[in-house]
DNA sequence: ATGGTATGTCATGCC
DNA sequence: GTGGCATGACATACC
């Protein structure tokens, strides 16, 4: 056992730690022969391999003297391989695997034959003919330093040349008189499981600091939560348990920060190590990952998570939550999961359910939202979609759309909330605007009914519900109509603009409506009431000035006049005549009839609604006295006034509509962030959980185990650094009792 | 009778 | 300075 020692200790052993410290990963019990070979000395012939040499050789069998049968054996393991290797992803990454080779006394050239390490290295020979980049292992980090290029053209006597260059610029130079030591030492085989339990800690802790940065570098790399997990535990105590626990290599250190999924795959090494991997420390490492995070996926930033996850449910939530006003933000999570899946039940939009269920329950959710749901648009289908006219028939249902194909995937739902109600206000303006410019027929009837309401006299028949955006435009059509709807544009801009379209009158009335008004004859009460108590200078007026509009006028004073069709009574309406009457003269405005005792010759409509120009020039071209005219300014500065009242109103309601709608998009949007919010912290108080498990069982094992390692100046370290946490409270209580420390008891 | 609503009107500021 | 518009405030009518 001696001799054992002393070859651990002076040879192999030296040699793989400074291989390990180089970032080489050297599997030395392939080539190790049993035990009792190692103790009773030397037997096998195949102590020596110069496996670059095999390299150069094509055929390379020949150099294989006592291995007549190794071209039909490495062509088995080969195949063998290479089908094995089917069943799993190679990632082709440079890697470099290196062996521990012998040298014959006779300077034999061969690989160590009847073990399976040593078939699997010189397989990897063979493989590295075919893929170098498949079984060639080594650290890049190492390439690096050492000046290397890519790895997976290197050809086997380059890696025998890097080993030996590496080799000679480490220890080994400080016995150049000597033999180096991989000649000198490697003629003895061993077997690393049989290594002593001093040298296996020993190597464990051999360049502890250099480990723990690793780690502590992957972990910063990787845990989303290092900061509280570097505020709960001492990182020094914390990592040199866990790796003296799980001896981690620094191969599988620099795997931990690639977080390279491929790290399962360590079959390729076939060294003692493959039991420590069972053990995987990777398997606590993922079991520390989000479990909203696919475990094979980069970690991301919890905030990117977050964002993602409000990016890629965002739309969506928006025809959900419409039913969840009523929630409140604290309601219960899985209550709200119920309840809408009770009231999507058999609805359209149980997709979207189906998307939050797959939301709650599906722990990769962040990634798979998008895969889960059928909202594959790109830019171009959106803008297809938005620039293509709407089908038939869906002219006057934009808010719903059904026969658009992309309905049914609820399109609105991909903007945001605010953005959506927007473009559904735009929508639904644009909608009024169609609506009429159909419906201009159905403008005045609308607007005889409102005039009934109307208990202004100022000839202004716009007096709409504040509600309509077309009271303005309906207005100037009822008092001059001709001057209305064709002319008036129906977006919002013109609605702001109403005031100034009221005077656009039409100078000239068409065929018809000169028809219509003989027909109807003198339909306006104004007109009516003007002819009557006015017939000399009002038609005098007419016929003075020949103004189209003026004629406009008489026909179309349609203010005041609930029954527009009074001229045409029926036999059945004339018996209501005299209450009719009194209907209209009910309601005649103050100003009309203001204007009325003061003889003012023109109708407050033409007062209100002609341009100043126009206006000044009609005034220009009466003699009125200064109390007619002081009334006639009255009259137009009120009635503008009314106007502006009322375009003053309705845009008020527009704004109190806008914002309740943005209230209750807010209120859902806060609902949502809500639960959203409820699930990560979920999420994190689980994770934490796990975390505080896991370093429980590292501490137990420590304690256990290696006990020494976590004195009670570690604890109290631990202690000072952690800000909270129950772990750390309890292990410093622990310690507290096992060392019985009267420090703590001070403290 | 009372409160809410709709509308008209005035005053004021701004353009 | 004037005209027009917007808007708050108030008054009034109606339900």
């Amino acid at each position: 056992m001696q001799s054992l020692k002393k070859y651990f200790t002076e040879g192999l052993i030296q040699v793989a730690i400074l291989l390990s410290l180089a970032g080489i990963r050297v599997d030395v019990d392939p080539y190790l022969p049993p035990l009792a070979e190692i103790i009773q000395g030397q037997s096998s012939a195949l102590t020596q391999t110069q496996f670059h040499n095999l390299q150069n050789s094509l055929d390379g069998y020949s150099h294989h003297l006592k291995s007549v049968d190794l071209d039909g054996f490495f062509t088995t393991r080969r195949l063998l391989r290479w089908v094995r290797s089917l069943d799993h992803l190679q990632v082709p990454a440079a890697q470099l695997e290196t062996w521990l080779v012998h040298r014959e006394p006779e300077n034999s050239v061969t690989v160590i034959p009847g073990q399976t390490g040593a078939l699997d290295g010189a397989d990897g020979l063979v493989n590295m003919e075919e893929s170098a980049g498949l079984t060639m292992r080594m650290g890049s980090g190492v390439m690096t330093d050492l000046g290397y290029g890519s790895v997976g053209d290197e050809n086997m006597e380059d890696v025998s040349q890097l080993l030996r260059n590496q080799m000679d610029n480490e220890d080994i130079k400080e016995d150049a008189d000597e033999i180096p030591m991989w000649q000198q030492e490697l003629n003895h085989n061993i077997h690393q499981q049989q290594l002593p339990e001093d040298l296996n800690q020993q190597h464990s802790l051999f360049n502890e600091e250099d480990q723990d940065e690793l780690m502590m570098n992957g972990w910063r790399n990787t845990n989303p939560f290092r900061n509280q997990l570097g505020s709960i535990l001492g990182e020094d105590v914390q990592f040199a348990g866990y790796r003296e626990n799980n001896s981690l290599s620094i191969e599988e250190c620099l795997q931990l920060l690639e977080a390279d999924p491929s790290l399962g795959d360590q079959q390729h090494l076939g060294d003692a190590n493959m039991e420590r991997e069972e053990e995987d420390p990777l398997q606590h490492h993922r079991s520390l990952l989000s479990p909203l995070l696919p475990q094979h996926e980069p970690l991301l930033d919890l905030e990117q998570q977050w964002q993602d996850v409000l990016d890629l449910m965002d739309p969506q939530d928006m025809d959900v939550d419409a039913s969840l006003d009523d929630f409140d933000s604290n309601a219960n999570i899985q209550g709200s999961q119920e309840t809408r899946e009770r009231e999507h039940m058999g609805n359209s939009t149980h997709q979207d359910l189906s998307l939050h269920q797959t939301h709650q329950s599906d722990q990769n959710h962040n990634v798979s939202n998008s895969s889960n749901t059928d909202f594959h648009f790109n830019d171009s289908d959106i803008i297809n979609f938005l620039l293509s006219p709407p089908p038939e028939g869906s002219v006057h249902n934009n808010h719903s759309l059904p026969s658009s194909p992309l309905e049914e995937q609820n399109l609105p739902s991909l903007f945001d909330p605010l953005l959506e109600d927007a473009m559904f206000e735009e929508i639904s303006l644009l909608d009024l605007a169609l609506e009429e410019g159909f419906n201009s027929s159905q403008v005045p009837q609308s607007e005889e009914q409102e005039q009934t309401d109307s208990d202004s006299g100022l000839s202004l028949d716009f007096s709409q519900s504040p509600a309509s955006p077309s009271g303005s435009e309906s207005s100037c059509s009822s008092s001059s109509s001709s001057c209305s709807s064709s002319s008036m544009s129906s977006t919002d801009s013109t609605l702001e603009e109403g005031a100034v379209g009221y005077v656009q009158i039409k100078e000239e009335p068409t065929d018809e409506e000169e028809e219509e008004e003989e027909e109807e004859g003198a339909v306006g009460g104004y007109n009516s009431e003007q002819n009557k108590m006015f017939p000399d200078s009002y038609m005098q007026a007419s016929q003075f000035h020949n103004l189209p509009w003026l004629q406009q006028i008489d026909h179309d004073h349609t203010y005041n006049q609930p029954q527009c069709t009074i001229q045409r009574k029926s036999p059945k309406q004339r018996s209501d005549e005299l209450l009719e009457d009194k209907i209209q003269e009910k309601f005649t405005s103050r100003d009309e009839k203001r204007a009325l005792s003061l003889k003012i010759p023109f109708s407050t409509d033409c007062i209100i609604n002609l341009p100043v120009e126009e206006f000044n020039e009609l005034l220009g071209k009466y003699h009125l006295s200064e109390a007619q005219l002081t009334l006639i300014r009255d009259i137009r500065r009120r009635g503008k006034n009314k106007m502006a009242a009322q375009n003053c109103r309705r845009r008020k309601l527009d704004v109190l509509v806008g914002l309740e709608r943005s209230v209750d998009g807010l209120r859902r949007h806060r609902a949502r962030l809500l639960r959203e919010k409820s699930e990560v912290m979920r999420s994190v108080q689980e994770m934490k959980q796990r975390l505080n498990d896991l370093y429980q069982e590292v501490y137990g094992l420590l304690r256990e185990e290696q006990g020494m390692l976590c004195s009670a100046n570690d604890f109290l370290l631990e202690q000072e650094n952690s800000s909270q946490g129950p772990l750390s409270t309890r292990y410093s209580s622990e310690s507290r009792r096992k060392s019985g420390s009267k420090r703590y008891k001070k403290d």
